[in-house]
DNA sequence: TCAAAAGTGTTAATTTTACACCCATGT
DNA sequence: ACATGGGTGTAAAATTAACACTTTTGA
C-alpha cells in the first residue's frame, strides 16, 4: 500500500490502526449481458502478504477522522473517489497480522461512469482526467466478487461481509443510488437490484414498488435508442440515501 | 475507569484504541408497570469529563481481541457478563477527546436475572455472588435509557444508535433471547418486545407471528400463578440468535 | 362465580406475486 | 409491420391487523 501519512511507525509493542475499503461498482463482463458486481484489489507490494491481492487502504493518520482515512487511502491506492461509503466493521483479532493492526473497513459504492483514469487500468478505457493527487496507481486490478482469488489476511472473509451488507441494504434503502448516473430509467435502476440480489425481477411489480416508496421523482425526459423510449427518473434527495451510521453524524 | 492492561500508555503523538460497551437490560421501574430498557453507567473518576456519567469500558490490551476487550472492561468496570454482545460502530472522530482516541463501541444485553453483586449498586437486591475478578465497584448507576442525563463525549449519541440497533434487530433476530430466562412465556416475551419497540402489540397476532417463526420450541410446562397458567416456552437452539457481524466469526 | 390472562377463530385490509396485455419506437 | 422493451391492468396468494370469543385458573 502506498504510505503518505505523517504518523509514524509506532513502536511493535503498540496497536496500529489501519482502515480499508471494499469498494463495489458494477461492470458488463465480457461474455456477459448481466451486470456483475465488480471490486478493485491492490496487489501488496509488502512483507506480510507480498504480492497477493488485498483491500486498498492504509494507515489511519494522527489528526484524520476515520472517515478522511477511509477516503484519503482509497484515492492513495486506487485514485478512486467513491460516491457512497460507509462503515462496515471493525476487525480486531490478535492473529489477523504479524504484528497487532486493527482495521477499521468501510465499503463504498462507485458509479460506472467515475471509473477513471489510474483506477481504469487492466481495461480499455479511454484514460480520464486524473483523480486529485493524481498518483500514477499501477497494481490496481478489478475482480469478480463472485470470483475472487484467495486474498491477504482476512479480505476474503471481509468482502463477503461487505457483499451481505450490501444486498442487505438494497431491500431497504436508496442505495442503488450510488451506483447510478443523476438520471436513469427503471430499467436501468431494476439491472442494479438484480445484479446485487442475483435473481431476476418483475418489471411491473418492481415498477410499482419503486413508484410507491416516494424515492423516485420522474422527469419530462426520455431516454431513446433502442425501442419505445423509457421515462428518465432522479432521486428524491429529500429521502435519506440510507443509514449511514450513527445519526448520519458519522464519527 | 480502572484499569489493569499491561499496554502502556502510548505517547502523545499515538492513536490509542479504546472499547466501550453499551449494555441493556429491562427493569420494572417504580411507578411504572411496564418494562423499561436500562443501562449502567459509570461515573469518570479522571480528567476528560470529571465526575460525568460515560459508557462502561477501557484501553484494548495488545494481546487481545476486540470481543474480549470489551468483556473484560464491562467485567472490570461494572461486573456484568452480558449473555449477548455485537460489535456497534467505531468512533473516531479527531475532535471527540482531548488525545487521539478511536473508540470500538459494542452494545450488548444482560438477563434482568444475571444482576447481581456489584452492579446491582444503587438497586436493593439481594448482593449475589461477585463475578470473578471481584472488582468491588463503586460508581456504577442504572439509567432510564428514555431519560439519561449529559453524559462524557460523545455518549449520548452512542447510547441513540445502540438504541436504534435494538429496535431494530428486534425485528428482524431471535435477540430478545438475550434478555429472558431459559424458558418463559409468551406474555414474558411480548412484554420484552412492546419495551423495546415503547408500544403494545396484539397479544393475538403476536401469538402466532412467532409460533410461525419456527423459533420457540414449546416445553410440557406451565407457569401458574395468577390465572390460566400459560405455557412455558423455549428457544430453538438451532436457528442463530442474530447475525453478529462478519459470518459470526467474530473477529 | 367472577375477574383476568391464556389461547382460538374470523374477517377485512394490505402487500406480494404472477402474468396477460396494450403502447411506442427504431429498424 | 414487427420485434422489443416500456408501461398498465387484474387477480390470486400471502401477510398483517383488528377484534370477538372461548378456556382455565385463583381468589
Amino acid at each position: 500500500m502506498t504510505r503518505t501519512s505523517t504518523q509514524p511507525h509506532s513502536p511493535a509493542d503498540a496497536t496500529r490502526v489501519a482502515v480499508s475499503t471494499v469498494i463495489f461498482t458494477l461492470r458488463r463482463l465480457p461474455g456477459s449481458d448481466s451486470l456483475q458486481v465488480v471490486l478493485p484489489l491492490v496487489r501488496r507490494t509488502r512483507d506480510p502478504h507480498e504480492g497477493q491481492w488485498a483491500l486498498p487502504g492504509g494507515w489511519l493518520d494522527i489528526a484524520e477522522s476515520l472517515d478522511a482515512a477511509a477516503s484519503r487511502t482509497l484515492a492513495e491506492t486506487t485514485g478512486l473517489a467513491p460516491s457512497y461509503l460507509e462503515q462496515l466493521y471493525a476487525f480486531g483479532a490478535v492473529d489477523r497480522s504479524p504484528t497487532r493492526v486493527v482495521s477499521i473497513v468501510y465499503w463504498a459504492l462507485l458509479r460506472a461512469d467515475e471509473i477513471t483514469g489510474d483506477a481504469a487500468s487492466e481495461d480499455a478505457n479511454a484514460p480520464g482526467p486524473a483523480i486529485e493527487p493524481a498518483p500514477a496507481i499501477e497494481n490496481v486490478q478489478w475482480f469478480d466478487a463472485a470470483a475472487l482469488p484467495e486474498l491477504a489476511f482476512d479480505h476474503n472473509e471481509i468482502v463477503g461481509y461487505a457483499l451481505w451488507r450490501l444486498r442487505n441494504k438494497v431491500g431497504y434503502s436508496r442505495i442503488a443510488h450510488g451506483l447510478l448516473a443523476e438520471e436513469f430509467t427503471l430499467a436501468d435502476l431494476r439491472e442494479v437490484y438484480e445484479a446485487i440480489l442475483g435473481r431476476q425481477l418483475d418489471p411491473a411489480n418492481f415498477r410499482r414498488q419503486v413508484e410507491n416508496s416516494g424515492t423516485l421523482i420522474p422527469t419530462d425526459r426520455f431516454r431513446t435508442g433502442s425501442h419505445r423510449p423509457a421515462r428518465l427518473y432522479r432521486y428524491n434527495q429529500d429521502v435519506e440515501l440510507a443509514d449511514r451510521g450513527p445519526l448520519d453524524s458519522r464519527d
